[in-house]
DNA sequence: ATTGGCACTCCCCGTCGGCGAGTGCCAGAC
DNA sequence: GTCTGGCACTCGCCGACGGGGAGTGCCAAT
């Protein structure tokens, strides 16, 4: 076990690095904190962290710079999420207060993140798994050809053409509208695909392969719209990342155009209700020198969807985490009110 | 005036530049090129195109490279647009076929135009402005508010909650509905505002400020949505731009998330449908250094928005020219059908 | 356990010189 | 007049060299 100091000492070489960007010894670590120690002892439990994997030298006869390891210890253990200043919060508030619809409270929010954390921000759309539908509406075309709309309670609205076995008439047309929405409308997403599970029974034979055609679609649509969408921004910050960063930065951007891979990547969030995704602890190989922030958000008390932000692995995890907590938090509000 | 051969030495310069990204001698030009001189020759040639501002050194006793004067008449005079093969132009097709909606469409198109150019690539979605009105659906959510729902022609869907000044029955619904539609189905964008005009008038007097109320919405959504969105991909191409790049890129990434920045680049397109911006002519300071290709692409005859690639002002013009213009004809075909 | 001292290691940075590619100009050839 | 070969010159690139500095590891003393 690594003693009290020794875990000072390895917050102090984060703290520093994150700062300056070079890699810190022992004498300048002694400067700028007051450990109450010489220079050598702080060489002795230096030597001691980089046995441990948490610190490790970039070249013979340099500083230490934190690893992976080193950072994962350094926001478990060794500091906490840094709230952020009532000014701060209050602007947060006023901006995100300011959006009109949906895409502009997600863009507005993408903004804001990428400005407060100099990051590169993402920002998934709440997502309809957990959400209600409001509303289903279905619009003839064509004899043959119907319009399904889903309307739901976060303000999302989906199409899809429906091309019918068989025409379908208008009263057919009302009929089946009025018995989906009684069934459906103000249920959770989830809890559809029973709910309409035997409503063909109650048409005409004629007209069943119609409803069920229209129901398939309506499910479909369900599930493809659990795929979520998602916006990014602050992608010019990744000019900050260092001074190696053509190398960086090509593997990142490309992640960045794959949603698949941001999907996963905002993933499983830990226990804080908060994720944080260290260097190689990122599954995507392009990503293995960048960390990765993200917390669930919502309107109500569950979460509907995630945000986060993609930084370099040496970046500040207190600031980082509370600006995309308090982010969270206030979206989650302004969705609640909408 | 330039003699026939200091026009082929520039053309020979750029095309040299392009491939191989280094200041071009007169040597190896006579080398890579058979022009049927000496390189002293060339030497004064170069000289003469240099005085006329066509081709710069960046160093005293480097090679030439060409100025965003010479990539213009490159562009207006040297070279034409090269078709894409017949295989490419079968796989384009086919990639942009398999779309299933509109966003898969402009998804599909984004990421292409970003692989066949190995550039950033811009697409608009459909302007609405041209489009026509297919559907106008209203909902009841309370009995103060409802939700406006608009179809277009090309696919896309809107909504907009609607804040109703005194509560709307469902008949005064039902029949503002049959009135809106029958009015303003299958007709442009352009022309619903006349259309529209009188609508209040055949309603009673306590209904009036709620249909004026969902009128204007109904308009607000239509000029909203002349403002295009965009989508933009490749953006892991800008890490090809150059050895200075850092310099470079980071303005440009900044350009890429001003949605205005970027609509007023696809800007205004030229005699041949296609417009070609280089290096300074591009308003946007942080694109300089960058040339924009453009086109307008449409179902019908008419461009009803646009695409185009922003890369390096050291680019292959008549490849990605031809690339441009294929996709958006492509495009414009898919459209058509759905 | 901590400290001061000391020798050692490397990176960083500025200097220097040779090499090569390219230029401009000039005198001669066609 | 136009083109060409020759020639001196200019610079950027690159590897070698070397001092300075920051940092390390180890050891003996407290």
């Amino acid at each position: 076990m690594l003693s009290e100091r020794r875990l000072e000492v390895l917050r102090a070489i984060v703290q520093d690095y994150v700062g300056t960007e070079e890699p810190v010894g022992s004498k300048a670590l002694t400067e700028r904190h007051s450990l109450g120690v010489s220079p050598a002892t702080v060489r002795n439990d230096m030597a001691a962290l980089e046995d441990e994997g948490y610190i490790a030298q970039p070249h013979t006869s340099a500083g230490r710079i934190p690893t992976d390891k080193g950072y994962r210890l350094f926001v478990d253990k060794l500091t906490n999420v840094k709230p952020m200043t009532a000014p701060e919060r209050r602007a947060v508030q006023n901006f995100l207060e300011g959006a009109v619809d949906l895409d502009d409270v997600v863009g507005r929010t993408v903004r804001l993140l990428a400005q407060l954390t100099r990051q590169v921000a993402i920002v998934q759309y709440p997502s309809l798994t957990r959400s209600t539908v409001r509303h289903v509406e279905l619009l003839s075309l064509a004899p043959a050809r119907l319009m399904l709309v889903l309307i739901t309670d976060t303000g999302r609205v989906e199409q899809r053409m429906v091309d019918c076995p068989a025409p379908f008439g208008e009263t057919s047309l009302a009929d089946l509208r009025a018995r989906l929405n009684s069934r459906v409308a103000g249920r959770r997403f989830a809890d559809v695909p029973q709910l309409v599970q035997d409503l063909p029974e109650a048409f005409e034979a004629e007209d069943r392969g119609t409803v069920s055609t229209v129901l398939s679609t309506l499910l479909e649509t369900l599930v493809e719209e659990s795929e979520e969408r998602l916006m990014i921004g602050g992608t010019a910050n990744l000019t900050r990342f260092g001074h190696d960063f053509p190398l960086t930065i090509r593997p990142v951007l490309e992640a960045l155009e794959e949603q698949v891979v941001l999907l996963k990547l905002l993933g499983e969030v830990g226990d804080s209700g908060m994720a944080v995704r260290i260097g190689h602890e990122n599954a995507h190989e392009g990503l293995n020198s960048t960390s990765v922030v993200s917390v669930g958000y919502g309107s109500g008390g569950e979460a509907v969807a995630k945000l986060g932000v993609v930084g370099p692995t040496r970046m500040d995890y207190p600031g980082t985490m509370g600006a995309v907590r308090a982010v969270a938090r206030y979206v989650g509000q302004i969705l609640a009110e909408s």
